[in-house]
DNA sequence: TCTGGCTGTCGGAGCGTTATCCCCGTGAGG
DNA sequence: CCTCACGGGGATAACGCTCCGACAGCCAGA
């Protein structure tokens, strides 16, 4: 006999909508018949058919999520506080992987547009432009994270303000030749990253050479080519890399060529990926809080949720999250060659 | 109106189930018919409600995926490529993650049931006994990740073999007082390694002294501890580490001893995560093909679902996967201390 | 004793699909 | 001119669940 609420009424011998009662605690039943409800419901191994279920209460209770990819320790460490959130909540994660590939991020967001999913979450890769437009048309609630998009729900770390901090601290240590490994540097985020840096720099009459400047993926490979910077003179003094997977690669490059870290190169990373404290010496890194975008991401897509608003682009929809910067020992004062006019720290 | 196949239908002004052959190709229309029934569907934004279609089919064309984590790149990789093969088959992927804990696995395998998967792969954590029993009940076709279970499908790395690997690699370096480094030593795989590596080392003759041996998580501060293995002498000339993480953390805690990779210790790994090749010198490791698994598991999982044959045991449904021995340089030929009776490599 | 409200339970409609069966019209073949 | 096959399309019954309204039976208060 098939485990079906219909089938264990009949056993029970009450009316399939009482079973639903008893299940959904949604009426109180007789003594006598909640134990004949419970014991038909344990012979047939009966279990709700959620999907019939949000058939009839347009509620899936199921959210989808979209990343790039989910090697990278940011968007790993986004997921599972997702995944835990939305648990805790009695959610579902459906998850779908980009690849940063804009038709495949497409497809995935009318799937789960077909598949009835109550929101999503994505970490989007469509231009500017066109963002909050495309999704609207979806007619379910979207929050955007890892990305400021005007006029939709989005969560993101303020990458501009991140690299500001950067650029203070190995200021304020001295340093004047500064070079950059700027990993997928079309990518709104780090170009945030690189204006904050840049800017704050400047503020202090200091520029960055074009020639320190190094473009590529954000990978270990990238950061390995830190070698390339010292080619010729003047050698960088410090590293800003706008990632901590570059800037571990990076780390591995100088100890290659046997500069020391920090006293011949100080190196700064961002993102704060479980590793930098455990390299040697542990890696100043601009923290970005992974954990607390999901988490706040998830609250406020459940809240749109909860209050069908969703479409309302209210402003106070985007949240804005501060780095920190964690400064241990890849940084240090410059110890010679800088221009001694500056005051060291 | 709103966009169901009946308001599609009478827009079109044909039957919903002409609609439905429309959608399905599953019969052929008159042009003009079909022009109608493709405008109706652009003005009313259609898309077919996959929930709905799935309670009429007993089919939702999706499969559950429970790890213990996401940041552990092997578990990482492993999704990475399970999302990817279900994409392409036209399935979606519900991933939970379990954190070892076993309660909280066995609800998300009951959510899944309930939520009428296709089809669930799991990482388990239960107790060898219990595992297939609590599965079969579920009257869903499973299939097990990187944990053999008997008379269950499944798909793992031979970890026995792969610790003979890096044990046979080790001693034609010459090397005779050997360390471990045990990650989460109470899993089985991880038993399996370490079994391998010891019984291969006793054939030879070399037993490691239980002074060597440390137990920890997997992580990057089991690694660290290496420095307790130099306390008191003999002191180890190679290291063989469960898992790539702790091996980097010891390769770091090594460098900060100021111990030489390769030329005072060598260091062995285990799953050749991708930063493995960026270590100066780049880390020995056991290269565990997660992809491979990932890809197998699900092959087979679809295949079960389709020949509706899950609950068989065939024998044959178990694979193992061959872990092979990524020699790089963080291992060398013993330099001096060593048994000079023994010929060198 | 009657009324009215409450408690426990039931029947049925409907959520959006699709598979099955049926029907109508057309054109070819006898 | 009749038959029959076939192609295009429709009506209908599920799939498993929940909500709504209804209806007995019961007890308290008048």
């Amino acid at each position: 006999m098939k485990a079906t609420i219909r089938n264990v009424a009949k056993l029970a011998g009450v009316a399939p909508s009482t079973v639903s009662h008893y299940l959904n605690h949604t009426a109180q039943l007789a003594p006598g018949t909640a134990q004949n409800v419970e014991r038909a419901i344990a012979a047939l191994n009966y279990r709700v058919n959620l999907g019939a279920r949000s058939l009839r209460l347009k509620k899936t209770h199921s959210i989808g999520l979209i990343i790039p990819n989910i090697s990278t320790p940011f968007f790993g460490e986004l997921a599972a506080m997702v995944e835990s959130v939305l648990w805790d909540r009695g959610y579902q994660m459906l998850l779908s992987l980009s690849a940063r590939d804009v038709n495949r991020e497409m497809s995935h967001l009318t799937n789960f547009v077909s598949r009835q999913v109550d929101g999503i979450l994505v970490v989007y890769n469509q231009e500017q432009e066109q963002r909050a437009q495309n999704v609207r048309s979806l007619a379910v609630p979207v929050v955007f994270l890892d990305r400021v998009v005007r006029g939709a729900p989005s969560v993101a770390t303020d990458n501009y303000l991140g690299g500001q901090l950067a650029a203070q601290h190995l200021r304020k240590l001295g340093h004047r030749q500064i070079a950059m490994l700027c990993g997928q540097s079309d990518i709104q985020n780090v170009i945030d990253r690189m204006a904050g840096f840049n800017d704050e720099l400047r503020r202090d009459g200091v520029a960055v050479d074009p020639a320190h400047v190094l473009h590529g993926a954000q990978d270990l490979e990238l950061g390995s080519r830190v070698s390339e910077l010292f080619s010729r003179p003047p050698s960088p003094t410090a590293v800003f890399a706008t990632n901590d997977i570059v800037a571990i690669g990076a780390w591995c490059g100088l100890i290659a060529l046997g500069k020391r870290v920090p006293q011949d190169v100080s190196l700064v990373g961002f993102d704060d990926v479980e590793m930098s404290r455990f390299l040697v010496p542990p890696l100043t890194t601009v923290a970005q809080p992974a954990a607390v975008i999901g988490r706040k991401a998830v609250d406020l897509l459940l809240d749109l949720i909860d209050r069908k608003q969703a479409l309302a682009p209210a402003d106070g929809n985007t949240i804005l999250l501060e780095p920190t910067l964690n400064v241990r020992g890849s940084t240090g004062i410059l110890e010679k060659g800088g221009d001694p006019a500056v005051p060291l720290y």
